[in-house]
DNA sequence: AGCTGTTATGACACCGATGTCATGACTTCG
DNA sequence: CGAAGTCATGACATCGGTGTCATAACAGCT
C-alpha cells in the first residue's frame, strides 16, 4: 500500500505538503496541487488511520456492544427485534458524522462483554454503546476507563446515560385511546412479569383507566406468557378462557406484543367469535410482519427503536464533542399508536380521534 | 491512556520489556513479569492497536458493507430479513478468529458504496465483504485495490468469490418432498419474476416434476407478487382462484415466501376450505415468527443464510492467509425443508420420508 | 579455564501520518 | 527603500508500539 512518502517522492514535492492537500490546513499552490493529486491518484493512495491517530488520537471509530446479531435464533423471542432498530438509529446518525461504528455481539451471555470491551478499547473508540435486546436493567462491569458510555434499552444503577422506551406512556396513550372510542372492559394479556416492561405498561394501563374514572377489574389483567423454554401457548388459551368467562366480558383485549395476538386471533375464532365485531383485539411493537398483514389489520403500539438508536448516538456525539447536556440516567422516548380496523368503536367519538396525534395506517 | 512507557517507568523496565510481556514472544523474567503486570493494572493500560498497527501492517479488521440495517423499514420486505442471519454468520466467525467486524449500512442507495469502501481502506480493513439483501447479480466498482473482497446472496460478472443460497436445489428438494408425500398436482405461486431467487425456484420446480415423472402444467404455476409500492394482495387472490378453478386443482401450493403463505391462510379459509384437509400449504424462507406461530404449522424451506455467512468469512479468512481454496464465482449452498403439518400425506409413504434428510419439527 | 549456548534485558530505528518551526519569495504599506 | 505581513514549502520531531541487534549473566560442555 502507498505511503504519505510514495506521493511526495512521484510528486517531487515534501511529505508535509501532501499532508496539506489532504487536510486543507494550509494554502497549497495550484500547480503543486495538482501534481500531488495526480500522484495519488496515479499511485491509488488512501491514507492510513492508524499514522493519523497516532498524532491526533482520534480514531473515528464508536464501539457498539449489543446481542442483536445473535439472539433471533430462539424459537420465539418474546418482544419482536428492537435491538435491530436501535442498531439501525445509531448506524445512520453516525454515518452522517463521519464515525465508523465497530460492532460486536455477544453471542447471548454477557460473559463475552468485558473482553469485547477491552478490544474496543485497543482499537480507541470514541464512545461505547451498550445494546439491550429489551428493557431491562444491567450492570456493565466494563472498566471502560474514561471512554463515555451510553446504554440503550436498558439501565443501569450508577447513573450512566441511558435510552429507554416509555413503556408507561405507551400503553397508556394505547388504553386510552380504546376508551375513547367507547371501550370500557378493557382486558389486558401480560407478557411475564419479571420483565421491565411488564410492570410499567401495567402501570400505564391503569393509570388509564383511573384518569377516566374507570375502575380497575383485577381479574380483566391476566399474565398470558412465561418466559419458559416450554410455552407452548397453553397460558395464553387459559387466560382468554378466563376473560370471556366473566360476568361483564372485555369488549377489547390488549395483548403483551403482537405475535401474542397473533395467536389469539387463531384462539377467538376456533371459538367462533369474529374480530372486531364480537371483541376487538390491539397488540404491542408494531412488528409489520405481522400487524399489516393480519386480517384484519392490528392495532397495536410502537416503541421508537429507531429514534431511540438515533438519540442514543446523539447522546454519545455530544459527550465526545464535550457540549453540555450531560444526561444522568434514563431518558425515556414515547412512540405511536397505530390505529387499525382490528378494533372497533363503540361509539362515535372516533371521528374526534384525529386529533391525538395517533397515526393511521 | 497509558502508554507502554508509562508501563515501563512504573515497572523500572524498558518498554520492550513490557511488549514482551504483552506479546510473550521472547522469555521474560517472572520477577519482572509479575512487576510488569502489576504496573499494567495499576495504570490500566491497554494497547493501541493504531500503534501496534504501524509496524505489523494487519489491523485485525474486516470491513462489513450492507443495506441489512436499513432496508427492513420498508413496509413489507419481499424476502424475510436473510442479510441479519447472514451478518450473523460473518460475526460469529470472525470473532472466533480474533477480528473486529466494522459495518457500514449503504443505506438503501449503493452510491454510497465507494465512499464506504474509502473509509474502510483507511482502516486498512483485511477484507472486505459485501451483503445483498437478497439474491441478485451486482457490480461492484469498489476500487477496493489489493484488498480481498467476498460476495455474499449475490454475485458479479468477474468471478469474484461469492456465496450464494441454492435456491434451485431448495425447491427440487421440498417438491420431491411433497411428490413423495404421494402430491401430484402442485400449484406454485411465484414472486416478482425479476428476482434472480424466482427464476432458479422454478427450474428446481420443474426438474422435481420431471424427475418424478410429472407432466409439466404452466397453470399451476402463477405469478402472485410483484415488487410495486401498492401490491395489496389482489394479484395472490386472483392467482388463487384461477389454480382452484382449474379442472384438476392443486393438492398442496407452494408459495414464494412465508409472508405469502400467511396472507394465502387467510384467502384459502375465507373460501371455506381446511388446512391440510382440502388443500396443502407450503412456503420459502423458514420465517419462523410466521411458520411456528401459524396453525397449522407452516412447512417451508429454509434458506441457510447463517451458514452462508459463516461460510463467507471462511472464505474470507482464508484469503487473508494466503491459504488456498481460491474461490471463483459463486459457491451454491443448499438448505433443509422444515416438515410441518400445514401438508397431509396422500399415501402411506411418509413413514420413509425420515430418510431423506429432512428436518422435522 | 575456555568455548558455546541460552536466558534476560536494553538501545535504537522504524512504521506513516501530522504539529511546530524555519525559510525564502513576494506583496503591501509607511 | 526597508519593515512587516502573507504565501508556499520543507526539515524535523513525535505519537506508541515492535523488529533488530547488542550485551551481560550464567549454565553446560570439553
Amino acid at each position: 500500500m502507498a505511503t504519505i512518502y510514495d506521493v511526495a517522492k512521484a510528486a517531487s514535492v515534501s511529505p508535509k505538503t501532501v499532508s496539506r492537500v489532504l487536510n486543507g490546513d494550509a494554502p497549497v499552490g495550484p500547480e503543486t496541487r495538482k501534481a500531488v493529486e495526480a500522484a495519488m491518484a496515479e499511485l491509488g493512495y488512501v491514507p492510513s488511520n492508524a499514522a493519523r491517530m497516532m498524532r491526533s488520537n482520534r480514531s473515528g471509530l464508536i464501539g457498539l456492544v449489543t446481542g442483536a446479531l445473535s439472539h433471533k435464533l430462539e424459537p420465539m423471542e418474546p418482544t419482536g427485534l428492537p435491538d435491530l432498530y436501535i442498531v439501525q438509529g445509531i448506524q445512520k446518525v453516525m454515518a452522517d458524522s463521519g464515525k465508523t461504528l465497530i460492532i460486536a455481539d455477544t453471542g447471548g451471555t454477557s460473559a463475552k462483554v468485558p473482553q469485547l470491551v477491552r478490544t474496543f478499547l485497543q482499537h480507541r473508540v470514541e464512545a461505547l454503546i451498550y445494546v439491550a435486546d429489551y428493557h431491562k436493567q444491567v450492570t456493565l462491569d466494563a472498566g471502560a476507563g474514561n471512554c463515555p458510555v451510553v446504554l440503550v434499552n436498558c439501565f443501569d444503577a450508577d447513573g450512566t446515560p441511558a435510552i429507554v422506551p416509555d413503556d408507561e406512556q405507551c400503553q397508556f396513550d394505547l388504553v386510552t385511546d380504546l376508551i375513547r372510542s367507547g371501550h370500557e372492559r378493557i382486558a389486558y394479556l401480560t407478557l411475564d412479569p419479571s420483565m421491565a416492561a411488564t410492570e410499567l405498561r401495567s402501570k400505564g394501563y391503569r393509570a388509564a383507566l383511573e384518569a377516566a374514572g374507570i375502575p380497575y377489574d383485577g381479574a380483566l389483567e391476566v399474565m398470558a406468557r412465561k418466559n419458559v423454554e416450554n410455552d407452548d401457548g397453553g397460558l395464553l388459551q387459559r387466560a382468554l378462557d378466563s376473560v370471556l368467562a366473566l360476568g361483564g366480558p372485555p369488549t377489547v383485549i390488549c395483548c403483551g406484543n403482537d405475535e401474542m395476538a397473533l395467536r389469539l386471533y387463531g384462539l377467538i375464532r376456533s371459538r367462533g367469535l369474529r374480530i372486531p365485531e364480537d371483541v376487538s383485539v390491539a397488540g404491542f411493537d408494531n412488528y409489520r410482519a405481522i400487524a399489516e398483514t393480519l386480517y384484519p389489520p392490528l392495532t397495536t403500539v410502537e416503541l421508537p427503536y429507531l429514534a431511540m438508536g438515533q438519540r442514543a448516538a446523539e447522546i454519545a456525539l455530544g459527550i465526545i464533542n464535550g457540549e453540555g447536556e450531560q444526561l444522568a440516567g434514563p431518558e425515556m422516548v414515547p412512540g405511536p399508536v397505530h390505529w387499525r380496523s382490528s378494533v372497533t368503536a363503540l361509539n362515535s367519538v372516533t371521528k374526534l380521534r384525529n386529533n391525538t396525534g395517533s397515526t393511521f395506517s
